[in-house]
DNA sequence: TAGGCCATCTGGTCCT
DNA sequence: AGGACCAGATGGCCTA
């Protein structure tokens, strides 16, 4: 279904390429494409003028003395600059578009997904579902854990403070680092089975679309899952720290367990 | 071959 | 004015 990652990357535009676009359009892969688009710019220049300007049909009609100097400066770029123009405008895009698929692809990093070159990139949409599902079911085993040690040690706190391994206080990572490091619950989860697992369960089509995934099986727990150093930040105690005290949103007060299926269920109609 | 996914171009809109 | 952001259109690549 989708690209691998080789011939993803070897589509990608690099900032060469950016640099060949200025230089040269007619090098673009999608030539006949580019063609077409350059055809069309060329043809309706005076169009793109005025559009540009963003109301050249009034601003001609309307002063009284005729066109105002900022239109007739535009009016008087020539093709080759207006090309130049739109040059520059494509490729400011398609940087835009190159770093947003940096964010994915530092988002794929993160996830909790069978890497490797043997293994197909997920797909945009499908790295955005996992995501989604992954962080509410992060957080409801989050919330689960602080129920059962708030059940376990009846408010009786420690001196324990998730502070010293792994943890900077205000770290927008903070609450997955926390997890990551011990979350039994998660890690149980994760190498569960595919249907008893909500993640897995909420992404049918990535089992049958690609190769087994790290969720979907048994596996050796993902390095991201692994137990680490910070073990003490979950030696069962309540986290004093801010985050943590912190109440969960309104709408995620209410994800139990329970509440995973209707998720699960989302995703898979989001997956059709 | 159809469908999914993707990169790119493009014009419009909003923001600084 | 220029840049960022967005959505639609288009066409290529890949897989079932």
């Amino acid at each position: 279904m989708n690209s691998d990652s080789s011939s993803v990357s070897s589509r990608a535009s690099s900032p060469d390429m950016d640099e060949m676009y200025l230089r040269d359009h007619h090098h673009h892969h999608h030539h006949h494409h580019q063609d077409s688009r350059l055809n069309s710019v060329s043809s309706t220049q005076g169009d793109l003028v005025q559009k540009m300007s963003g109301e050249g049909l009034s601003r001609s009609g309307s002063k009284a003395g005729g066109e105002s100097s900022k239109y007739k400066i535009k009016k008087q770029l020539s093709e080759q600059d207006l090309q130049q123009l739109r040059l520059k405008i494509n490729g400011r895009e398609r940087k835009r578009m190159h770093d947003l698929n940096l964010a994915m692809d530092g988002l794929r990093e993160v996830m909790p997904y069978a890497h490797g070159p043997s293994v197909r990139k997920l797909s945009k949409i499908a790295t955005l579902l996992l995501a989604r599902n992954y962080i509410l079911m992060l957080t409801s085993s989050l919330e689960e854990m602080k129920r059962l040690v708030g059940e376990i040690y009846g408010g009786h706190h420690s001196a324990f403070h998730c502070g010293t391994v792994g943890h900077s206080a205000g770290h927008p990572t903070h609450a997955a680092n926390a997890v990551h490091q011990v979350h039994p619950i998660l890690g149980s989860a994760l190498s569960s089975t595919n249907t008893s697992s909500p993640l897995s369960a909420s992404l049918p089509g990535i089992g049958t679309i690609r190769p087994p995934h790290s969720l979907l099986k048994a596996p050796s727990t993902p390095p991201a899952l692994q137990l680490g150093s910070g073990f003490q930040h979950w030696a069962g105690l309540p986290c004093p720290c801010t985050i943590c005290q912190m109440p969960p949103p309104p709408h995620l007060s209410a994800l139990t367990t329970a509440n995973m299926a209707r998720l699960s269920a989302e995703s898979k109609d989001l997956l059709k």
